[in-house]
DNA sequence: TGTAGCATGTAAGCCGTTACATGATTGA
DNA sequence: TCAATCATGTAACGGCTTACATGCTACA
């Protein structure tokens, strides 16, 4: 029952309990891999294990063994009443730091001078392929929510993704020209 | 002079050291403070003296110690050519991932259903405040850069900045309309 | 005289990943 | 019958942070 020791991501998998009612850990992460890989990391499976392992120790989730058909039980999770609590807690007294973003793209074009014109053009371009398929992603994401009340803020963070992608293709595209304009 | 175990980071740094001559890893951090802090991550003092130690027995830097004035010797760094080698090699083949955001902001924003209207709107005037802080910071990093050509990359990497903080800026704006109209 | 900045490091520990281990079910 | 998907976990380890330890110099 000792708290204070979840980290974000553990927040992260309390918050999709709130709107998964009882998932599986295989469901949780792809649950993950649909929202949370937008804005935050979608751990991988193995933490998904461990982190509710760590939940239920605290009593902020509830484990069900279902039917056991193999060596391992099948384990389905919901969250409980302290787990509510506790999520709430945290959105209402957590600090929010400034965003953490690890850009492979801008290092590699801030030490431009040590790499090849080709490559770089190349680089860029690969970028702006990804950003097409996240966006496709993201907006297949975002249709799916449709105008649910429930899936409100679900949506809202979903379209500011989608801005941020296209102004990303935006950015790259600027640098494109900037690169291939001779320099001064 | 074994490698391939160099993290991400410390190609980072040896990118920084392709830029700075002769530093000490004091001087180094600051440097990344006011560069890589806004597209990766400024790795933490004791990092820094970490990292150095391991690129030097990877023969990728070269330190050469100065009167010590004190207890400790004070060790200055710079990249060897096996380092820009290294560099070079790096950029041109390693993979480069989506980038990865860690937005506490939007892992809230997503999680509204908890929040205080109060608390939520809060939060996004503060972050806008940040945004703007961030922006001042980065806008005078640019000045700095001048049109020098040397500086033609560091210059992109922070024009893209700008851009970026005030896209995040308006993105922000339309949430908190979204979020003052009455919901369907 | 005390505090901020310059300067270098070690130790402990958290967060998260990859690799490994195991097995059932479904469909091509 | 083979591969993909569902499903649950352990072990080892990497990367990074915070806390701790130490001491000089300049300045208010």
């Amino acid at each position: 029952m000792r708290q204070g020791q979840i980290s974000t991501t553990g927040h992260a998998l309390l918050g999709l309990l709130s709107f998964a009612g009882e998932v599986s850990g295989y469901e949780l992460k792809q649950l993950a891999d649909r929202t949370l890989r937008f804005f935050w990391v979608s751990p991988a499976m193995s933490q998904v294990y461990s982190e509710l392992g760590t939940l239920d120790r605290a009593g902020l989730v509830e484990a069900r063994e279902e039917a056991a058909n193999g060596p391992r039980p099948a384990r389905r999770y919901r969250l409980t009443p302290a787990g509510e609590e506790e999520l709430r807690r945290w959105l209402a007294q957590s600090d929010v730091g400034f965003p953490v973003i690890k850009h492979g793209v801008a290092l590699r074009l801030f030490l431009g001078h040590m790499v090849s014109p080709d490559r770089m053009e190349e680089m860029l371009q690969r970028y702006t392929e990804q950003l097409e398929g996240r966006t496709a992603e993201l907006a297949q994401i975002r249709e799916g929510l449709g105008d649910d009340p429930a899936y409100r803020y679900a949506a809202l963070v979903a379209e500011w993704g989608q801005r941020y992608y296209r102004e990303e293709a935006e950015a790259v595209q600027v640098v494109l020209e900037a690169l291939s304009r001779p320099r001064t």
